[in-house]
DNA sequence: CCTTTTGATTAACATAGATCAAGTCCATTT
DNA sequence: AAATGGACTTGATCTATGTTAATCAAAAGG
């Protein structure tokens, strides 16, 4: 477990919560890194999540399958975020979701039992969990308000004006999956754009 | 503040952190009891939300108003639920949203800035919240998830389902709002299911 | 009690986005 | 270099849902 990927750890951690040194080592011997390569899962449909991962190198997403078979992104990370099906974790029923890495991506990892004891132990990691758990949770109703609200195209462009480096990182496919869209419809709206922009 | 309106709020903050009676006397003393009519107002858009809710009677919506004026339900709350937009309470700026009685309606409200004060003589609370996050997150990702993958049909059965109170409070138009779709296309899907199971 | 307003339904028509089916362009493998 | 496969685009067509507008019922209000 190189040293940098522990700083983005305790980076993380220090913009949402004060946590002392001491502490700060309580927490990091509680995780252990893990690689996942391109196009591997870190966790599969069906299975029950026990995990949360925490970023530092790479790209993640986890999203639903249909029963068309068509798949739907939830969720997207990178570095200094969290990955893990926290319904499948809270409930302890099977996730319904899959994990894969967009990227070759390495996590550090902690089991959820023992982020329950950590909190006990450490009682200001609660706050951080809280306040990173509100602004989860802040984006995913804008996101909701969005897909509610507003046509492809314009929740495109602001996807794109939030996260620009997206373009570079994932397929087209998964953005218009995340969009909520089809690849084609996707490949409309571009068209249209760059007709009227260029 | 009538007893039994305390006695929802203990109770709820019980079922998931363990507050001492010392420790509910000081959380008690920081809320203070609003009444709002049907259809009125507990937040407009444009306003900045320094407040928390806590629902002990009645029935309330948020809703955000598209370019065109149609309003899109973005959450429900009745007995037991907290109200509030935690994006403008949390960047101190002014909300996009509405939230509205749809039944005369009983909160009890704390300031926000009073409860970051409560955080810290009251540490316990903070789990409270982290946990309320954590399912209200959860239910918003599954939502999100259920309106990127299922047609509205599909929507609609699940909600009556999971929600089946709700068919009783609110008018129709509302829960066509919250599947995202206008109460027209609601009214053809039901009248398909009833034409198919009567 | 009558009058307004609000909520719900229906029908005819319009449209965003889905689906199906090729086709192009690269990158990787052989 | 040829061949394979993945990612993206394009066009033709289809469908779920939106739009507009009329109607009806029920609730609210004077």
């Amino acid at each position: 477990m190189e040293k940098h990927h522990i700083e983005l750890l305790r980076k993380t951690l220090l913009e949402k919560a004060d946590i002392l040194d001491g502490d700060f080592e309580k927490i990091r011997t509680a995780f252990r890194p893990r690689f996942i390569k391109k196009k591997k899962d870190l966790l599969r449909v069906g299975e029950v999540c026990k995990f949360h991962a925490f970023v530092v190198k790479g790209f993640m997403r986890s999203f639903s399958v249909d029963h068309k078979g068509a798949d739907h992104v939830i969720q997207i990370a990178y570095e200094g975020h969290w990955v893990g099906d926290l319904y499948s974790i809270f409930t302890g029923k099977p996730s319904n979701l899959c994990i894969e890495a967009v990227e070759d991506t390495l996590v550090l990892m902690i089991e959820s039992k023992r982020l329950e004891e950590l909190y006990l132990e450490v009682p200001i990691l609660e706050r951080y969990f809280r306040k990173t758990l509100l602004s989860a949770y802040v984006n995913t109703l804008q996101r909701l308000n969005s897909t509610l609200s507003e046509p492809a195209e314009a929740r495109y462009l602001k996807l794109i004006e939030d996260q620009p480096g997206l373009l570079r990182r994932a397929p087209l496919s998964h953005i218009a999956s995340y969009l909520g869209i089809t690849p084609e419809s996707l490949s409309r709206i571009r068209k249209h754009l760059h007709a009227n922009k260029l």
